[in-house]
DNA sequence: TAGTTTCTGCAACTCAGTTGCAGGAAGGTG
DNA sequence: CACCTTCCTGCAACTGAGTTGCAGAAACTA
């Protein structure tokens, strides 16, 4: 299912930023920032805010997720919408010499208890260290 | 154990500005971002940059854990040094409603395996949704 | 094709966090 | 106690992430 599709199935208006957004998500192998996507040569001529918007379409619709590492930064990576429920529901690893993340999404989250009262609506678990090249690199 | 002799025993220099944090870290019943110390009645005359430095030197000498939320907001919190080892080594809940946070220190973290050849330094589980209160006001 | 709705791009802004630098305080030495 | 070195503080200015308002343009509908 190309990125169009996955628009045209979550109700989206299938525009270019959005396309180009979603493509871009689909062909990475690892989750992404905002600002890798804006100054990607694929999206140069898309506006830093019309990538912000699109991802917020792109996540209320389900399309992907989003990870918040320790350096405060946001990353996102698109899924398939058929995986529903829980997408995302991986621990993720963040490099913070590179600033690269990498999803670790054979393992689950474990099942936390919280205060009395509180209503939960995700969690997400980030491990971070230096990534296999940094370590290497002296890091 | 105050936070002077705190400081002292971490080989810190007990300066006014770091025992004012680390005593208002102390006193408080969940982890603080520094906006929320340098806006507060005890410490308003402390520069905002003050607070970050003392903030990065009682974590570099273990006297504090920080955690960074979904919302991109880092916070801190004192725990005793005597602990040491794998401080801060629990879960938090984030209300992303009032942007409080709490730890949840009678459950640990998973262990989780990381690509090979990466080094970790540090994980962290935040479980985000709305406190009791919030959930309550109709969030 | 016309019209409504929604999206895009620009400009300006807020907020978290950092850097450079001059003056000042902390603590050791004689 | 005075001196001196070292480190810290506060100010100003800056970077970078993310948001808001608005006019024009593109997508879907009839």
């Amino acid at each position: 299912m190309d990125s169009a599709a996955r628009l045209a199935a979550a109700g989206l208006r299938a525009t270019r930023p959005r396309e180009r957004v979603l493509a871009l998500l689909l062909g990475a192998d690892h989750p992404l920032t905002p600002a890798e996507l804006s100054t990607h040569p694929d999206a140069r001529d898309i506006d830093r805010v019309t990538v912000y918007r699109s991802l917020a379409a792109l996540h209320g619709a389900g399309l992907v997720h989003v990870v918040c590492g320790v350096d405060g930064v946001s990353r996102y990576r698109a899924h398939e919408p058929a995986e529903g429920g829980c997408p995302g529901g991986h621990p993720h690893f963040l490099c913070t010499r590179c600033g690269g993340m990498w999803c670790l999404p054979e393992q689950g989250l474990p099942r936390v208890e919280v205060p009395v009262g509180a209503s939960v609506e995700g969690k997400q678990l980030v491990v971070h260290g230096a990534c296999a090249r940094c370590a290497e690199a002296g890091g």
